[in-house]
DNA sequence: AGTGCGACCCGAACGC
DNA sequence: TGCGTTCGGGTCGCAC
């Protein structure tokens, strides 16, 4: 389940792996995968390569010459690099082969990534990116900025804090970790948080996120054949899946519910 | 505009 | 043991 600190990490190992290769061939195994026109996305990516690999929240983008493959994860999507004569497991949906007789492959349990090819020119004019928020570590990422955006939130503030058009990068995971981090009860109406809550989120997101990130890029290093590994963060988190386990300030069991939808767990003693 | 919910998927976990 | 059922995770589209 990759949230911003997994993207980021794949980033960072794809990028060592993938860049300046000539693309030799693509085989399209699963095609709701991708969402522009699958002749069109051979075309394109055919005899091109990967110049730089960007992110945008939780969106990969992988910079061509004149256009930009954008490849979001959502919940199980991976990157694997392979040899091209490997056979293709089950899983693997799309296969980008290099001339260097490796393939950067794309594996997804449960299908609902996504990947969208555009013209550079178009990034301005593409919902998927524009439309998304402050990241955790941005610096324009303030009290005041989420007051406005929360002020006229009936929603929980979990809810909200799932909206990428808000703050960019969390998920269901982190999103639990940083309101217990920061003593917010989950079902809070987002519109009644104060400043100084307001900035406890941003202070724990930015902790969370960066010491993900830091676990990511810990674990991925032992890898050498494939990628995709999301990390040990999980050694780390404090309520997340811990339902009926003492919470580590109080020892009181940490709760589990659902707000919109969403498992939740938080300490109801710690979190008001 | 804000909100709520089903749909998309399929392996794992669960219940019997 | 084996079967059927439920759940989850991010995002979108649709209805209210």
């Amino acid at each position: 389940m990759p949230e911003l600190a997994e993207v980021e990490t794949v980033r960072n190992t794809l990028k060592k792996r993938i860049l300046n290769k000539e693309i030799k061939d693509v085989k399209i195994i699963y095609a709701k995968i991708i969402e522009s026109d699958l002749e069109e996305f051979k075309k394109v990516l055919i005899g091109n390569e990967f110049k730089d690999i960007k992110r945008v929240g939780k969106w990969l983008i992988f910079v061509l010459k004149d256009h930009y493959l954008l490849s979001h994860l959502r919940m199980e999507g991976k990157y694997f690099i392979k040899p091209s004569d490997e056979e293709i497991a089950k899983h693997e949906h799309i296969i980008i082969s290099f001339n260097d007789g490796t393939d950067l492959r794309y594996h997804d349990t449960r299908k609902f990534g996504r990947m969208k090819l555009i013209k550079k020119e178009d990034l301005d004019t593409t919902e998927e990116i524009q439309k998304q928020g402050k990241e955790p570590m941005d610096e324009e990422l303030t009290p005041s900025y989420l007051l406005e955006k929360f002020k006229n939130k009936r929603l929980p503030i979990k809810s909200v804090l799932l909206d990428q058009e808000i703050i960019s990068g969390l998920g269901n995971i982190y999103a639990d970790e940083v309101l217990y981090a920061s003593r917010i009860n989950p079902l809070k109406e987002a519109r009644i948080l104060t400043k100084d809550e307001c900035e406890r989120i941003i202070k724990s997101a930015k902790e969370i996120i960066l010491k993900a990130i830091e676990m990511g890029g810990t674990t991925i290093r032992s890898y050498t054949s494939s990628l995709g590994v999301t990390g040990h963060y999980q050694d780390y988190l404090k309520v997340h899946k811990k339902e009926g386990k003492p919470c580590p300030i109080c020892t009181t069991p940490i709760k589990r519910v659902k707000v919109g939808g969403r498992s939740t767990y938080f300490c109801d003693v710690c979190q008001k």
